[in-house]
RNA sequence: GCCUGCUUGGCUUAGUUGGUAAAGCACUUCACUCGUAAUGAAGAGAGCGCCAGUUCGAUUCUGGCAGCAGGCUCCA
């Protein structure tokens, strides 16, 4: 009776074991193919190793690759079979840390010689043996002097490092081979389990993340316990790759960077600007439909502007150099705000002004260090979609909860449904009143759960002139981005000194709410092509259709059938070339259009289109109107 | 800014152990007049990112700069 234990599995199942017996053994009774899909397992809620033996009465719960803790403790077991690799290949290398990463993991080194990925066939081959060798991974528990003994008698200089911040007296190691490995675990019982695996990409990274330290050399890869799934993981990946907007940027012609006009500022072409066009036109007549105010600023400002609004003192970092003209400092804007308060300021404004809310498809220009510049996503010149509500206390709430609804809807129009949305409430160095700062938190957090909003707070990661709203959107495969934000200001109406007169006849002091909805133009167009792949619908496609002939007889019909239809406010393409209809309908779909209208003798004839949808490989008959129709009803639904 | 790698016609790439470069697509012309994912042929197009240096000679070697990629750091 003694020598046995209960073993309660999570469909309350009870099984016996015997005392001792290690976990791998006892989930071997429960089935064959679990135990070879076991990864790790919950014993009375503790991830612990299966090769971990059971004493007394417990709960077990395996751990699977299919959770997010299963593929945890698989790439963390694989980050430790590549640094044992590592240091097989480079007896002289120091490791870092090698944690599991979203998609795969890492590992940090420093090794005076250079990684590129021409070695990574090299190291991926010394892993396949350390996979062959099935080498039993173990752990052991050592006191704090046995293990600072190991690592700097291994000359493990970080992991030393490390060992002294954790101030335990019980540290974990994990033993594979001869490899050790300071780790809190748990692991994969053996290095077998890493069947397929795959080293991506190496990088830089500073030591703890700090500028100041030393850089070591990061390897990041992936792995799988099935090849299979590691397979559908680099189609994923190539998938990313087709449709990143920077490659379908220049395929469909809708933007380029060129080096002598420099770095992170885009060219818009043809295709690229009329998109912009489009979604600049639809945001602006959005705004004034809610009531908001047109403004327009110049792109320059003098320095004292800037030194009113603190961002000479605090943004410098991000400001270009002044441009003097008669002797006086102008700047770049790398804001819109202050140059808009200046209208709100420019005349007396009564309590009854307000809210006064004001729109500006603002430039603004900020200086990138030149490691981040990414495409669209990141340059040193963008526009905004920006606008500054200024209205009284009493009126926050229900400014706030109009942004909010107007920026779901605006989000949706675009196609993203999925979001998530975050509360960032007051950090250390921060400006304002703590009544103040009370009632703006409390004010975004209302209008959430007015609107019932599903929200997660960020402690500590506002801004410091006040709390913030900030939206992140997650695009057709799954990537997540942040584009939406909303702040509220108590910094600014004091530095400006901006005022209203009360119905008391007394100045008072508004609030401000700084709001961009997309953001960026440049980065919201940068995701919006990746999202939809460079297919945009009806109402975004740069050109909508291509009309083209079969025979050079109807060459002439389909240059004026796209004169019409241009002249009418279609986005409309003649493809009259002497080629085959085939050639020409494969170069249609390259460009992604939403449809290709096919015009021979028998369309001349019967005044109609074959009109052919992207995406389908038949074709419809139709006359122009019941064409034009079709496309008017797309674009008025937004699809 | 930092680390690593890269930079050859519009695009994708080949190449030269240093003797001024090759192909496919795109482009132009000609022929074909063709019905829904590439008709055929011919032609034009780069002095190999920029600036120096080494050399009889540099696209190839060295240095600097710029740009690009992947990261790190940063991101009001």
């Amino acid at each position: 009776m003694n020598s046995e234990v209960k073993i309660k599995l999570p469909d309350s199942r009870e099984i016996l074991a015997e005392k001792g017996a290690s976990l791998y053994d006892i989930i071997g009774k429960i089935g064959k193919s679990l135990q070879k899909a076991a990864i790790s397992a919950r014993v009375n809620e503790i991830p612990v190793d299966l090769s971990s033996t059971v004493h007394e009465n417990s709960s077990l719960q395996v751990i699977t690759f299919d959770t997010a803790e299963g593929k945890d403790i698989f790439w963390h077991s694989a980050s430790h079979l590549m640094a044992q690799a590592v240091k097989r290949i480079y007896p002289g290398v120091r490791l870092a840390i090698g944690p599991s990463i979203d998609n795969g993991f890492y590992y940090d080194f420093e090794l005076d010689d250079k990684i590129t990925i021409d070695d990574f066939d090299t190291i991926e081959k010394e892993m396949e043996k350390i996979v062959n060798e099935a080498l039993d991974i173990k752990r052991e528990v050592l006191s704090l002097d046995d293990a600072l003994k190991i690592f700097r008698d291994s000359g493990e200089s970080y992991k030393v490092e490390l060992i002294q911040d954790l101030k335990d007296n019980e540290i974990s190691v994990y033993r594979q081979g001869d490899f050790i490995d300071l780790c809190r675990g748990p692991h994969v019982r053996s290095t077998s389990c890493i069947k397929s695996f795959k080293l991506l990409s190496v990088a830089g990274a500073y030591w703890r993340g700090d500028e100041k330290n030393k850089m070591l050399q990061r390897i990041y890869g992936t792995a799988f316990p099935d090849k299979k799934d590691l397979a559908r993981y680099l189609e994923l990946l190539e998938e990313a790759k087709k449709r990143d907007h920077r490659t379908l940027g220049r395929e469909l012609e809708l933007f380029s960077f060129d080096n002598e006009v420099g770095a992170g500022l885009p060219l818009w072409h043809p295709n690229g600007a009329i998109l912009r066009f489009i979604i600049d036109k639809f945001t602006t007549i959005e705004h004034l439909k809610r009531g908001y105010n047109l403004f327009v600023v110049p792109h320059i400002a003098k320095s004292d502007l800037y030194k009113t609004s603190g961002h000479l003192e605090f943004y410098k970092e991000n400001m270009y150099s002044p441009i003097k003209i008669d002797d006086q400092d102008y700047i770049l804007k790398p804001m819109n705000c202050p140059s808009q308060i200046k209208i709100f300021t420019s005349t007396m404004r009564s309590y009854r002004d307000l809210p006064f809310r004001g729109f500006e498809m603002g430039t603004v220009y900020r200086y990138e260090r030149s490691g981040v510049l990414h495409g669209l996503t990141r340059v040193r010149g963008f526009t905004q979609d920006d606008a500054h509500i200024f209205c009284r206390e009493d009126q926050i709430e229900e400014e706030i909860q109009g942004v909010l609804e107007f920026t779901l809807d605006m989000l949706k129009v675009f196609g993203f449904e999925e979001k998530s949305i975050y509360l960032s409430t007051r950090p250390e160095k921060s400006v304002g009143s703590d009544r103040n700062w009370e009632i703006a938190t409390s004010t975004l957090k209302n209008s959430l759960e007015k609107l019932k909003i599903p929200y997660k707070v960020d402690p500590g990661e506002g801004v410091f002139y006040g709390p913030k709203i900030d939206i992140k959107i997650k695009d057709a495969i799954g990537r997540e981005w942040q584009c939406s934000t909303i702040q509220v200001d108590f910094n600014l109406p004091e530095r400006f000194d901006i005022t209203y007169i009360g119905n008391d006849g007394q100045k008072h002091r508004p609030i401000m709410i700084h709001r961009a909805l997309l953001g960026s133009l440049e980065r919201f167009i940068g995701i919006l092509i990746e999202h939809y792949s460079g297919k945009f619908p009806t109402w975004l496609a740069p050109v909508q259709v291509i009309l083209m002939n079969v025979t050079e007889n109807e060459a002439d019909y389909v240059r004026d059938l796209k004169k019409l239809l241009v002249s009418q406010e279609f986005r409309a393409e003649a493809d009259a070339r002497n080629e085959s209809v085939g050639y020409k309908i494969r170069d249609a779909i390259s460009k992604k259009v939403p449809f290709i209208a096919v015009i021979g003798a028998k369309e001349v004839n019967d005044k109609t289109i074959s009109i052919r949808r992207r995406g389908e490989n038949k074709s419809i008959t139709m006359t122009i109107d019941e064409f034009k129709k079709i496309v008017v009803v797309e674009m008025n639904a937004k699809a």
